[in-house]
DNA sequence: TGTACATCAGTGAACGCGCGTTCACTGATGTAC
DNA sequence: TGTACATCAGTGAACGCGCGTTCACTGATGTAC
């Protein structure tokens, strides 16, 4: 609650320690008495900044999502007079680029969840803004179709791009290697474009 | 190893009860005492037909993944004569269905896999049934294709729904209900097979 | 069939471990005069 | 500036818990004669 900033500047350390760990082993990694020697901490102090690890987790997630929007929305930084469909692609090989690097914190993206509680916004809002970039050359691709429409479909070619990443990274499928998997991506990609465009 | 019908029984009593408890309560409810509690045997008989609870875990993971692809296949019974892209749309409505009433048994075939160890088949082959699912339809929309090609296009298609099907369930996400979701699939299959059609 | 012995499936108390969280304390920091 | 006191951030030993797994034992089952 306090917004002293020694006490932020610990805030901020947890935070990146955690991260730290979670990269490195994923959430069974994030414990208690490694947190507080990483941070140079008693492990008493964790719990005057957070309510408990969970929270901490959230805050890493929170952060993991923010991070890879941020690397998708680069990737097709400048290309906006492009064909929309290719910066789909560009922004959905990102995506497949981010979770293949960060494999660890993109796993436990999808194994905690984003919300602190029920009750709160949610996954949704959190993902709002990495929806959008899909949204912004859609719009381009199907101009007449309503603002719902479009954004019915950003989901669906994002969830799309999840699966196609999910299925690729996650099992040890000794068939699907790292190029073939980024040419299935894009082949849906155009391939579900292709259509909307047309109806 | 023995393969007396009383050991047996033993190992498929606690194969029940164990996907009883993962229907239940997923993989965290996996737990010993309370599997040989409801099992009504001791504890340590758990470790005389079974090497760990790991072992446990991939067996009720393999028979989750049977009984998934067998009632996806009945789904699509009798429909041989229909048009593929029907088929391809039922069968993926159908595990659609399954994840939803099974989720927990569903989160848990991704949350640990299906083989016991890295250098074992694997997931991949464990899966080759309900891909061949996809395939026959397939076939026959693009006949003039390799069966490679038919078995890479299965493999997206199949990638495509689970992450639709993923994002659907797994997060709270206020926005896409049920009937938004078997449309969403419908349109995807529809659009994605009908793309291939004509390549 | 009956008896003595051998085998081994199954038992469950005990072990060892790691963990999240708490709370009585300490000592650094800030305030008042 | 110096002193006395109050506050509260931060400490870390201790608590309590639940768990997977083991292993010395028991008693049921099977075998031999």
């Amino acid at each position: 609650m306090a917004l002293t900033p020694k006490r932020d500047a610990l805030r901020a350390k947890l935070l990146d320690v955690a991260e730290a760990q979670i990269a490195e082993g994923g959430i069974v990694a994030l414990r208690a008495r490694d947190l507080a020697t990483q941070a140079g901490c008693a492990l008493g102090a964790i719990y005057t900044v957070y309510g408990d690890l969970g929270d901490l987790a959230l805050a890493v997630n929170r952060r993991t999502l923010t991070q890879m929007t941020q690397q998708m929305a680069v990737s097709v930084d400048g290309l906006e007079k492009e064909a929309p469909t290719d910066i789909l692609i560009t922004l959905s090989q990102a995506y497949l680029s981010y979770a293949d690097d960060q494999r660890q914190r993109w796993r436990t993206l999808f194994s905690i969840g984003i919300s602190p509680s029920d009750d709160e916004p949610g996954f949704f809002d959190a993902v709002a803004p990495l929806i959008a970039l899909y949204e912004q050359p859609l719009a381009r691709l199907m101009p007449a179709n309503t603002s719902r429409t479009i954004a019915r479909n950003a989901r669906t070619l994002f969830a799309a791009v999840h699966g196609l990443v999910s299925l690729g990274l996650e099992t040890r499928i000794n068939v699907v290697n790292r190029g073939d998997l980024e040419r299935m991506i894009s082949r849906t990609i155009a391939t579900l474009t292709d259509r909307e465009a047309h109806l």
